[in-house]
DNA sequence: ATACTTACGAGTAACTTACGAGTAAAATAA
DNA sequence: TTATTTTACTCGTAAGTTACTCGTAAGTAT
């Protein structure tokens, strides 16, 4: 295990390790090529080669071994990692803020999934809710929804998180807090399903 | 054992796991072949022989035994496991209440630590602190806080969950929204600290 | 007979690997 | 200061390997 590893070889390894753990399986040499932005196999296969010398790296499955890569994990490492991107703000009523770096949050690993992503609430226009300024959602990316499940949409360009319930006459949004007014989607509004809610948290830590 | 299941092979194992479980025996390879929606008894033939080659599959009546393919159940787990006992039920204003078995609860990984323990919120007691029924909180077991910390306190034999303010006065509980009052501890109050607050979640699956 | 399992040969797409060459920046020698 | 070498990457492609698929025929247990 050899000494500092520059910004690129541990892109590429952070790259190798969120993939497999939410995927399930790490990624081929074409796929790594496509996300990481490299124009030729030649040089994922520097890197993986580059990595698999100074013992980062293994094969898993000897060689040729398809999907094989797994990362040597230094005992330093801290436990298993299960994180989700965090793509965005959500505010009630105005448009999903796009990160362009997303960073990482833990989750509970049963949420692992590549469709699965992580959005921070701004402000207090969720209180409907009852979800607070701060907290964190995961949802399923996702274009339709189930009665009864809470979704992520966007209404003529502002979100909104509600309880879908469509029926004969159109399509409803129920807020969780009955004392809101429930929300009837008209058909000439631009109506769509962002995701459904799975999951939201807020974290005491500093 | 190797690890490394394609989503393929995953796939493979699944069903026969599932089609075992509803229909009490184990499917023939033209079942397999017609759910699967594979065109030959030789690609079913191909991953039964794959899949006990890495020892996921075994054959309960030996060679040419039928609907004899049993799962070898050694590491069942899909992902990592990430998991803290549920100890109880939390209600501002009465008292903890114990679980006789505690279940466990997904977490995130980075919050797994013997200290460690969640309890669910009942009632909207605590909507002072933004936390609604049904809500799990993840707490650490201690008897010491620092200030600006959010506590799970016991005052008297009632539960409470604020933030913790000690001054020279002696000790104040603040809740998180300003509009409900400063709790002050009387020193002949029966005080206790239960743990500190480090995280909530709430689960929307189902 | 019937209801299955097993064996074999062959094909294809997905995937890895080897090789040869190039570039820009940093380190070293002149 | 300039010339050179090394370092850290990058590119394109051909060739090789594996994962998975197919069809069919022969085997085996009730």
């Amino acid at each position: 295990m050899n000494k500092a590893l520059s910004p690129k070889l541990k892109k590429f390894l952070d790259f190798i390790q969120r993939f497999t753990l939410v995927n399930g399986q790490s990624p081929s040499y074409e796929e790594i090529m496509s996300t990481l932005g490299f124009g030729s196999l030649g040089t994922v296969n520097w890197y993986v080669k580059t990595l698999e010398e100074k013992g980062h790296l293994s094969r898993i499955k000897g060689p040729n071994g398809k999907r094989a890569l797994i990362l040597n994990q230094n005992e330093t490492q801290t436990a298993t990692i299960a994180r989700l991107p965090l793509l965005g703000l959500i505010a009630a009523g105005e448009p999903i803020e796009a990160l362009e770096n997303p960073e990482m949050v833990d989750v509970p690993p049963s949420l692992l999934h590549p469709d699965h992503y992580v959005l921070q609430v701004k402000g207090n226009s969720m209180i409907e809710e009852q979800i607070h300024d701060g907290d964190f959602i995961v949802a399923k990316k996702t274009s339709i929804a189930r009665s009864g499940q809470i979704v992520v949409a966007i209404i003529n360009g502002e979100a909104t998180l509600k309880c879908y319930v469509p029926n004969s006459h159109g399509i409803e949004l129920h807020p969780r807090n009955p004392k809101f007014p429930i929300i009837t989607v008209d058909p000439t509004d631009d109506f769509r399903i962002n995701g459904v809610l799975l999951y939201s948290f807020r974290n005491y830590l500093n």
